[in-house]
DNA sequence: GTCTATAATTTGATAGAC
DNA sequence: GTCTATCAAATTATAGAC
């Protein structure tokens, strides 16, 4: 793994834990072992680095889920792997989805830190509409208020399991019926 | 208003916009007319405060809810009741949940203000399961789900309407059927 | 209750050598 | 690419006067 992943991927363990200002480069440094000056030399300024954190996390999200029409065609319940990925980042790795965090503390993000954001629920919202549209046979404005359904359902159920520190919530939440 | 009060509410405001790490002793110095000193007066430290600021925050929340028999009682549906609770949060005050947000990074808190968080999530539960409950005559393990998914749903909604900055998708994710 | 003054630490960032 | 050295600013917190 090259220098550069390694501050990434330092970086989004301490942001799925306490958000955008809870990694300094001076962390990520040592983390690394290196200097903090050497980390502006990967990232100019620490939005930089927050905003190719999130896109990064994007692209892996959306590349782990595969293409709806794929999984529908193998006979799986696109929507079940959807639940499954979330399930994973919360019980494996024992932290908040990154985009949820940063989602929640939007206010405070730099401008390039919230677009990358908002463009992994946007890209989110558009994979889970083709997959319930797909599975289910909705129409299209139905699909699309169930992809919402179903992401604010799952990033609440995360949220409130890391809560109450209790993950069986979060499988209650999701449960069908 | 005490100046303890108007230090609690400078708080909430930055707190529900960027999280736990989002003010500090001076900014809240400065908006109530005081110096950082002088907070250490009324919150020793700043866990102190932002305990009592959960802890408040919880008390003001379940009191505008209200008893969930009485509201029955009066004809309306009690989780109506609760939706609009949040709903008002978002559209009103444009902010967060506190609560919500705290508890997304709960693993960086001071204990303090984790456990008083935990308990805003474990009172609204209790409330919830009440209410579904009493409205819709569901056994206590169906209505217990029930509150898991509703503030789950909730919480999620509120977090991605922020982050795509349009608070339709609170109303669509909310909906039902 | 509020102030001045200050301590100790951390932060994001830059200049310039190697 | 990485370093040393450094800066200006901000942070939490304390001591002691009024």
């Amino acid at each position: 793994m090259t220098k550069k992943q390694a501050l990434l991927k330092a970086a989004e363990s301490k942001v799925r834990q306490g958000g955008y200002s809870n990694f300094s480069f001076r962390e990520l440094a040592t983390d690394v072992g290196i200097k903090s000056a050497s980390v502006h030399y990967h990232f100019p300024t620490k939005a930089d680095l927050g905003a190719e954190l999130a896109r990064q996390y994007t692209e892996t999200f959306l590349g782990a889920l595969g293409d709806p029409e794929v999984l529908v065609s193998e006979g799986k319940d696109p929507i079940d792997t959807y639940v499954d990925l979330f399930r994973q980042a919360l019980i494996k790795d024992e932290k908040m989805c990154l985009c949820g965090l940063l989602g929640a503390e939007t206010d405070c993000l730099p401008d390039k830190v919230r677009a990358e954001t908002k463009q992994f629920f946007e890209r989110n919202l558009a994979w889970l509409e083709r997959a319930h549209k797909l599975h289910k046979k909705v129409d299209q404005k139905e699909a699309q208020l169930l992809a919402i359904k179903t992401v604010s359902l799952l990033e609440g159920a995360m949220m409130i399991s890391k809560a109450i520190d209790n993950n069986d919530l979060f499988n209650q939440a999701v449960a069908l019926a």
